[in-house]
DNA sequence: TGACAAACTTACCTATATGTAAGTAATAAT
DNA sequence: ATTATTACTTACATATAGGTAAGTTTGTCA
C-alpha cells in the first residue's frame, strides 16, 4: 500500500535535492509531499521530525562517501579515474543549474542546525576529507600524481577549491569552473 | 529620537553578521529588533520588506568591494598589502567562529532569493573577482607575483578555495584553513 | 507657536512550517 | 478469521515570520 517503492529512500532523495537547491531550513515537509502526491503528514511518519530527516540524509551521504573510499583503497578503480568520479559529481551538480553540493549547503547553515546534525556534518566532512586524501596518497604512491604538499592539505585544498568554484561558478562564468578543474588535474598529472 | 546613532547602519551590520552565520533565510527582523532594543515594526520602517535590506546589505558589500578595488588600482596599497587584507578578511571571520562569507552564504541559497537580490548577488560575486583579479594583475606587472593562468582564473583559483576553505575548515581543522593560505601565498610570491 | 519629519510603538493580520493524534485501508502472518 | 504492520489520511494545534495600519514621541525649523 505504499504509493511508491521505497517511500523512505525517496524522501531522502527529495530532501537531499532541495537541501543543495534550496537549503535545509527552506524547504518543507510539503514540498516533498506535493512532489510525492501524498499528505503532509505521510512524510512525518516516516521521519517524525526534520531533524530525523536531515540526520538520515546526511548519514546516507557518509556511507556514499565511505564507499567510494573503499573502492579508492581497495583499488578497484584507479585513482586517476577516482578524481574523475570526483570532478565528474561536481560538474552535474553545476550542470543541473540548480545545486551546490551537500555539504557546502550544510556547511554555511551550521550554526541554526541541532548538535547532532552538526556532528553529522562533522563526520561527513572527514569522510570527504579522508576519500579525497586517500585518492591522491594512492595516486602518488603509483607514480600518477605529483604534488608537494602532504595529501591532508592538498586534499583539503582541492575539495575547498571545488566547493567555492561550485557556489562562484552558479552567480558568474560557469567556464571558470571548468578551466579551474582542468587546471587542478594538470598540475596533479603534470 | 532614534534609539541608537545611525540605526539604518546598524541593522545592516546586525543584518550582515547573520547572514554569515545563519543565512538569509534563517534570521528574522526580530532577531535583529531585540539586539536593538526595539520592537519588530522599527525594522520595517527601515526596510518596509526583507528584501529590501537583503539588497542594502548586498549593495554596501559592493561599494566595500569597489573601494578596496580603487585603492589597488591608485596603488595606493601594494598589491602584496592587499592579498594580505583579503586573507585578513576571511582569517577575521574564521577566527570569529561564526561566520562563512557573505558571497558563500548568499550563494548557496541563491535559488530561494528574489531576481531583484539574485541580481544584486551576481553583481557582487563579479565585484569581488575583479578586485583579485586586479590585485594579482598589479602584482604581477610590479614582479610580486608570479603565476601560470590568466589573472582571471586565478582570481577564481584564489577566492573559490579561501570561499570554500573557509566553510569546511568551521567543520574540521582550522589550520588547514592557515597552512593553505601560507601555500597560496609561497605559490604566488614564487 | 505650530507644522513637519524621523523614528519609533501598539495592535493587528495572514500564511506557512512543524508537528501531533486519531482513524483507515491494504497486505502479511498466524 | 483475526491480528498486526505498513503506509498512509483527516483534522487539528501552535509558533513564528513577515508585514500593515494607525497612533505616539521627540526634536527641528519656519
Amino acid at each position: 500500500m505504499p504509493k511508491c517503492e521505497h517511500p523512505r529512500e525517496r524522501i531522502m532523495d527529495i530532501a537531499e535535492h532541495l537541501i543543495m537547491s534550496r537549503g535545509f531550513n527552506r524547504f518543507s515537509y510539503k514540498d516533498i509531499s506535493t512532489e510525492m502526491n501524498v499528505k503532509n503528514a505521510a512524510i512525518h511518519y516516516h521521519f517524525p521530525l526534520k531533524n530525523d530527516l536531515g540526520v538520515a540524509v546526511i548519514r546516507r551521504a557518509q556511507a556514499r562517501c565511505r564507499k567510494w573510499n573503499g573502492m579508492t583503497i581497495q583499488q578497484t578503480v584507479s585513482p586517476l579515474d577516482m578524481l574523475d568520479l570526483f570532478f565528474k559529481i561536481f560538474t552535474g551538480y553545476l550542470n543541473s543549474d540548480e545545486y551546490v553540493c551537500l555539504a557546502g549547503s550544510l556547511e554555511t547553515d551550521f550554526n541554526t542546525f541541532s548538535k547532532e546534525m552538526q556532528n553529522e556534518i562533522c563526520v561527513y566532512a572527514a569522510e570527504l576529507l579522508n576519500w579525497i586524501r586517500n585518492l591522491l596518497e594512492r595516486g602518488r604512491e603509483e607514480g600518477l600524481f605529483t604534488f608537494s604538499d602532504s595529501p591532508e592539505d592538498k586534499a583539503f585544498f582541492i575539495l575547498s577549491s571545488v566547493q567555492g568554484a561550485l557556489q562562484i561558478a552558479r552567480v558568474s562564468d560557469k567556464n571558470l569552473f571548468f578551466r579551474m578543474i582542468a587546471k587542478i588535474k594538470t598540475d596533479l598529472i603534470g
